[in-house]
DNA sequence: TGTACATCAGTGAACGCGCGTTCACTGATGTAC
DNA sequence: TGTACATCAGTGAACGCGCGTTCACTGATGTAC
């Protein structure tokens, strides 16, 4: 079955964008390649056609997901309006859709190569996110208390995620607010 | 070969805690039951007489490192000791010995069973002790400081882990050390 | 005190399974004539 | 315009491998007599 030109490229953004989803829910490493591309609605074996391996897919996915929460915080009128989103129950209940620092930054940190870059290179994107919207500068050097704060909003959902009390989770959040609030 | 009888609970001890450094520095799945056992000095076919699964195992590795890391908060003078301790390089080079919520927290998010309980009381637990030494108190509600202390801490380690620059990473430990401090 | 035996922590081969990756093949459609 | 063929994205069986787990066996030593 022959395509026409653009299928192939299309089809490629749609393995990457599900592997995006896929591995924030599911782990850096728990997800398989047919795992995968099922989400993509393909089988395995034309895998290796769109991807040199594996772990291309799982970098290029990783800067895929750090681009959309990107912006997301782009398209937030303010601060505070970045931040209700970020530190929601919301964000806590689904990582799929959500911060992939928060989601796996820990499996980052492990990860070699081209995916360990990617991570890198999201943790720099978030600091300078949350930078720019609360100084409102694009360039410059990243602040004390703009690094502080995305430490804060990382660690809040990663132990929101954790707790097994869906009240505390909503405290840790709203604590981290209020923070910045005051 | 015979042994004293205190020689199994030895050595079970030892198996866990092989696993809580391990694990911390391979990740939840990234160290197989073989290499575990190899860890404590033992062959991988003698696994099953102490525990009832990779998963209890799992399970009694995070509750330790979790004991181990509110050990290192009880024996520090204050609450300036803890966090010097805590976002410091040396914890950031060496998650082996460090905050398992911090190592581990993303994947715990994904576990589930025991191990996924255990998590929760890790996270639990490192909230309580960040709340014990910044306001004195054994017993009572957190409050939002504490909170928000402890998500900071958490994602301070994770984020100077994965970006690619060590000044970096050091400014962003500075930078929660600084927020506590002003 | 000396000997025969029971114990049981630890060993290592083996199990079925799913992994990442490879490859011969398929077949609908764009292109050449 | 109609037909024959080349293309190549996608398929699914197969590869070697390491996983978690099981199990028959080993052999040093505690215990019984």
């Amino acid at each position: 079955m022959r395509y026409p030109k653009e299928h192939k490229a299309e089809v490629r953004a749609r393995i990457v964008e599900a592997a995006a989803r896929a591995l924030r829910r599911g782990g850096l490493d728990g997800v398989s390649v047919p795992a995968l591309m099922r989400g993509a609605g393909l089988t395995h074996g034309g895998f290796y056609a769109h991807f040199e391996s594996r772990d291309a897919l799982v970098a290029e996915a990783v800067a895929l997901a750090a681009s959309q929460t990107s912006g997301v915080f782009e398209r937030a009128a303010d601060l505070a309006a970045s931040l209700d989103r970020y530190l929601s129950m919301g964000h806590v209940a689904h990582p799929e859709e959500g911060c992939v620092i928060a989601a796996l930054g820990a499996d980052g940190a492990r990860a070699e190569g081209a995916p360990r870059r990617a991570f890198s290179e999201a943790a720099k994107g978030l600091l300078r996110h949350v930078y720019a919207r609360r100084t409102g500068r694009r360039d410059g050097a990243l602040d004390d208390a703009s690094l502080a704060l995305a430490a804060a909003m990382v660690g809040a959902v990663v132990l929101a995620r954790l707790v097994d009390d869906d009240a505390l989770a909503a405290r840790i959040l709203k604590a981290v607010r209020e923070t910045q609030r005051g």
